[in-house]
RNA sequence: GCGCGGUUAGCUCAGUGGUAGAGCAUUACCUUGACACGGUAGGGGUCACAGGUUCGAACCCUGUAUCGCGCACCA
């Protein structure tokens, strides 16, 4: 750092430094070192994804534990990778070639469009890892993992045929989620429900009585879109004088109904159950055709709506539930697309869902039965990616019964796994108590194809004597022999084979040397919003794949804390989003600002817990920080000297034994923040000591023994007047001593005893800075990595250390831990020492205040008088002179004020601002008046609390002395102002 | 409906029983040996409300209001 700017630049500093790590391999784990390890597997962000504040606030918290765990001495895997994320990834890509080539990935085919995902891959992968290698992010690149690798496809696809083989995943036509937009399944996590203005319809029907044989509605089999209706059967159909009305929110499932449902307890509708109403679409069918039973179900609640329920089995999950109970015919009228189909009826027929709703309403008011349309607000499920309403759809897709569910539960419940802040753990298990069945299998081609092979046996002579085919299904790692095999069409869902990322990621299933040494990983970080999607799926697959003796594991959970963080919302509180544009781009802001302005701005305003209300000005104090450390090197730099020389405890001033007394609380502090997760408050601690504690007062302080360098004639600096050598604590107080500014060339020959001295305290000072600046910079490192390694080095503090402990990088320095006992006994740092600096500093300041009271310009010199009340040092004399940029610090013990010279008093004793005749009696007035009834006030409390028997009685020793010594503080303040009060006249 | 979180200075938020804090904003002054991305000194809060426990409550308990989030089959 031999040329320092006067601002930091961070631009010329970041690349540099990312660079000579990699190069270093200082992010690299070595599974055989004889460390303890510390692992943290990154949530692997989209493959195409870009960076946002959510990522930054992520990483961030990930790197600070990993280089914090590196300074601790610990062999630190950072596990680096990113998710092929199917729907998100096939969606861009379709709307890629949409846009460039007007085609849908069906005309290109399955095998062709997937070429171009891996075109897209190979182009757009790299981009989010490089936007974190510019956060400073220290993953082990040498591993970096992708979902869709060969080989963690083997385990994706080696994890279903396993759980395939003990019976947990099966193939099902059930219910599911549709997404009529993306064209596939979804699981019951990626739905959301969103509330939807609409409207209620009332409607409606006449009840029917049937002659002769009851309607095949109540009675035939089930069927599905099949060409011709079933429901067609002769009989003769009695219409009664009796309506129903029913209430629904989607018209368009007329078609579909096969049932109105009563609950049976309802005394309106009890006794119609069993008869028949006219279905009223589509209307072209003959009345027989449209007669559909009315059943009586529990599950209908008559408080809603009319208490009468349309029963749509093939488009409502309750309905389909009812139907199954009553063996009601499905009639799907609704297509994948979200189109209407020809069993909707000639109105319906090829509209969309919801110009059909329109339709059918249109249909109802001419028929006359429709009695009421009221606007109605109700959650309807999203999908969330496509953002469009999904479809309850009857579907043959591949499902799990979550394995080591318990084993889950337990682990968290108990306390083996920690989450933080710990109330997600109710969530979680309030999740894991309600999970039913997760639906695996998308209709989608990027992804894991589903390792099931089918093939038909045409069996003859099967029923009626027909040749009837019958399935035959393989599930394996390869492709079965033999002729005919198909594979099945659909892939895994994403989360699949996320939730094996903690070890897929690390040679599983293999007992590698990686899993040995840092499976369970020791801390996930992680956004609460993928709870269920990702950790507790993780969670599970840990104990359903890991308990193995293989693996030798006591528990085979994934991680042992999780961290949660808040989700990151803008100024108004919503969340970050695309559409929303009110997401910062993260690498303008580094480009800006640097990333260690990003980094700690981000963790100075993200407590643990809590959302995250993203500003800019958060980026911009921590460029203005950053900015502050780098300048405060800078004049430690400007004052030259030997590079961290000892420090002489004889010499050390009280400011000095102040400043350690401060750090040694701060890396306490520090220590303890981080240890428990809390990020703001360790950023905050750091932010105080450094900017309020060293920079605001120890650095002012010690220019009182750092004399000002004078060009050319350097060696030519003084000691104050009147100060010799061994006179430093000296008493002071019984003589008027004189401290006058600025200090003037030295009277006496270079080489004196005096210089001897000056010089022998400057370099104890700049002994104390250094060593308060190597442990500062060392506990900002995992906050702010570049700067810290920019200064470490610039300032020379890498160069007494070994290579492996700080020598080559900041990295691997030890993170400094608190003083013991020796340390502090050697240096004398007593507590006392550090409150007698205290009240100097309170001094400092309430003497700067009589100044502005005195309306007197902060840059006006100005001479105080001290009446010590105690032994002053010169040195202390001198600080305090400098603290009050004064011109000359008298300090005489006999010091008679004239009347109404404005004054403070501590219980270093009283300082006056004698103004030789040009006291602002008013001003003056005004402010000792308020003065007084402030400290008033506060002796009341305190009076009142000491009169209180019960409190004296009561109340712990240390807290009534605290008391006691507050009121005679006050109470002396009171004297002193009210006397100077009465002075003014 | 159930669960969780919030309500403290103009704004954003810390603060888990003992003298109400920070950053930003604001007022006044200042280019004083590193820093105007800076310095100095101020102003500004009946800690949402009502009860209770306690010698003592922003903090613990009960209830209310209000905002936000999650879960839930109400057509």
């Amino acid at each position: 750092m031999s040329e320092i700017s006067k601002a930091y630049e961070p631009q010329s500093v970041e690349d540099k430094w990312y660079d000579f790590w990699l190069k270093q391999g200082c992010f690299t784990a070595d599974p055989k070192s004889a460390k303890p390890a510390y692992s943290i597997v990154i949530p692997p962000p989209n493959v195409t994804g870009m960076l946002h504040m959510g990522h930054v606030l992520n990483n961030t918290i990930q790197d600070i534990l990993s280089r914090k765990a590196r300074m601790d001495g610990k062999e630190v895997l950072w596990l680096p990778g990113t998710d092929h994320a199917g729907i998100a990834t096939q969606m861009m890509v379709e709307k890629q070639l949409k846009k460039e080539e007007r085609l849908t990935r069906h005309d290109l085919g399955r095998e062709e469009f997937l070429k171009r995902v891996w075109v897209w891959k190979e182009k757009h992968g790299d981009i989010i890892i490089n936007q974190l290698k510019k956060l400073g992010c220290s993953c082990d690149w040498t591993r970096e993992r992708f979902t869709m690798d060969p080989e963690y496809s083997r385990c994706v696809q080696k994890v279903f045929v396993e759980l395939y083989k003990k019976g947990l995943i099966y193939r099902g036509k059930r219910m599911v989620n549709w997404c009529p937009a993306s064209q596939t399944a979804l699981s019951d996590e990626e739905v959301e429900m969103k509330p939807q203005k609409g409207f209620m319809y009332h409607f409606k029907v006449q009840v029917a009585e049937v002659v002769g044989q009851a309607s095949s509605l109540s009675s035939s089999s089930s069927i599905k879109s099949q060409p011709d209706r079933q429901d067609a059967c002769p009989t003769t159909v009695l219409l009664t004088d009796t309506w129903l009305t029913i209430a629904t929110t989607r018209p368009e499932t007329i078609p579909g109904d096969t049932a109105v449902a009563v609950n049976p307890k309802d005394p309106r509708y009890a006794h119609l159950i069993g008869k028949h109403v006219i279905r009223l679409l589509p209307a072209e069918l003959a009345a027989e055709q449209k007669l559909i039973p009315i059943i009586g179900d529990e599950q209908v609640d008559f408080e809603f709506g009319t208490g009468v329920l349309k029963v749509t089995p093939a488009h409502d999950k309750v309905d389909f539930e009812i139907g199954t109970r009553h063996k009601l015919p499905l009639i799907e009228v609704i297509n994948a697309d979200g189109s209407m189909n020809d069993l909707a009826g000639a109105d319906l027929r090829g509209l969309d869902r919801f110009k059909a709703r329109k339709i059918a309403v249109e249909k109802l008011r001419e028929f006359e039965v429709l009695v009421e349309e009221k606007p109605y607000e109700n959650n309807v499920g999203y999908s969330q990616r496509a953002d469009v309403p999904i479809e309850p759809r009857l579907s043959e897709q591949w499902f799990l019964k979550y394995p080591a569910v318990e084993q889950s539960k337990a682990c968290v419940a108990e306390g083996q796994m920690k989450f933080h802040p710990d109330r997600w753990a109710k969530v979680y298990d309030h999740w894991l108590t309600n999970i039913q069945d997760w639906c695996i299998s998308r209709q989608l081609w990027w992804g894991h194809r589903i390792p099931v092979w089918y093939r038909y046996h045409f069996i003859p002579g099967g029923l009626q004597g027909r040749t009837t085919p019958a399935l035959e299904t393989f599930c394996g790692l390869e492709m079965p022999h033999g002729e005919g095999w198909e594979q099945d069409t659909d892939v895994l869902d994403t989360w699949f084979s996320s939730w094996l990322w903690p070890f897929a990621t690390m040679g599983w299933p293999e007992s590698t040397d990686t899993l040995k040494k840092f499976y369970p990983t020791t801390d996930l970080v992680t956004g609460p919003d993928i709870i269920f999607f990702w950790v507790a799926r993780m969670i599970m697959a840990g104990y359903e794949f890991m308990s193995e003796p293989q693996f030798g594991l006591p528990d085979a959970m994934p991680f042992k804390n999780v961290y949660f963080t808040g989700i990151i919302r803008d100024k108004q509180g919503r969340k970050m989003s695309k559409t929303l544009g009110n997401s910062p781009d993260p690498l303008v802001l580094i480009a800006q600002y640097g990333a260690d302005a990003l980094r700690f701005g981000t963790m100075r305003s993200a407590p643990l817990g809590q959302d995250v209300l993203f500003d800019e000005k958060d980026v911009e104090l921590g460029r203005n920080f950053c900015n502050k450390l780098w300048n405060a090197c800078r004049f430690r730099q400007m004052q030259g000297g030997e590079v961290q020389g000892e420090i002489d405890p004889q010499l050390l001033t009280a400011d000095d034994k102040w400043i350690l007394l401060k750090l040694d609380a701060a890396i306490r502090e520090v220590s303890i923040a981080l240890n428990e997760y809390k990020f703001s408050e360790a950023t905050a601690a750091l932010y105080r000591f450094f900017w309020n504690e060293y920079c605001d007062w120890y650095v002012e302080a010690s220019k009182a023994s750092l004399p000002r360098a004078i060009t050319t004639e350097a060696s030519n600096l003084s000691p104050l007047e009147g100060e010799r050598a061994g006179e430093r604590g000296d008493e002071s107080s019984d003589v008027s001593q004189v401290v006058e500014a600025p200090p003037h060339p030295n009277p006496l020959p270079p080489g004196g005893e005096g210089e001897m001295q000056k010089a022998a305290q400057k370099a104890s000072t700049l002994a104390v800075i250094d060593f308060v600046l190597s442990h500062a910079i060392r506990m900002f490192h995992p906050f702010l990595p570049f700067i810290t390694e920019e200064l470490w080095h610039g300032m020379g503090y890498s160069t007494d250390m070994p290579d492996n402990q700080g020598g080559k990088t900041i990295m691997f320095a030890p993170w400094p831990l608190p003083f013991d006992d020796d340390f502090k006994a050697h240096y004398s740092l007593e507590p006392s020492h550090h409150d007698q600096t205290s009240t100097k500093y309170d001094l400092v300041v309430q003497g700067r205040n009589l100044r502005r009271v005195a309306n007197i310009q902060a840059a006006k010199k100005v001479k105080y008088v001290f009446k010590p009340a105690q032994p002053l040092t010169s040195h202390d004399a001198e600080v305090i002179k400098l603290l009050l940029n004064a011109e000359a610090l008298e300090v005489n013990a006999d010091y008679q004020p004239p009347k109404g010279t404005p004054s403070v008093n501590t219980s270093l004793g009283e300082l006056f601002l004698p103004l030789e005749g040009h006291i602002d009696r008013a001003a003056e007035t005004v402010r000792l008046t308020k003065e007084v009834e402030k400290i008033a006030a506060e002796i009341a409390k305190v009076e009142a609390k000491l009169a209180n028997p019960s409190f004296t009685q009561k109340v712990p020793a240390t807290v009534l002395q605290e008391h006691q010594q507050r009121l005679v503080e006050w109470q002396g303040k009171l004297a002193h102002a009210k006397t100077a009060l009465e002075e003014l006249g």
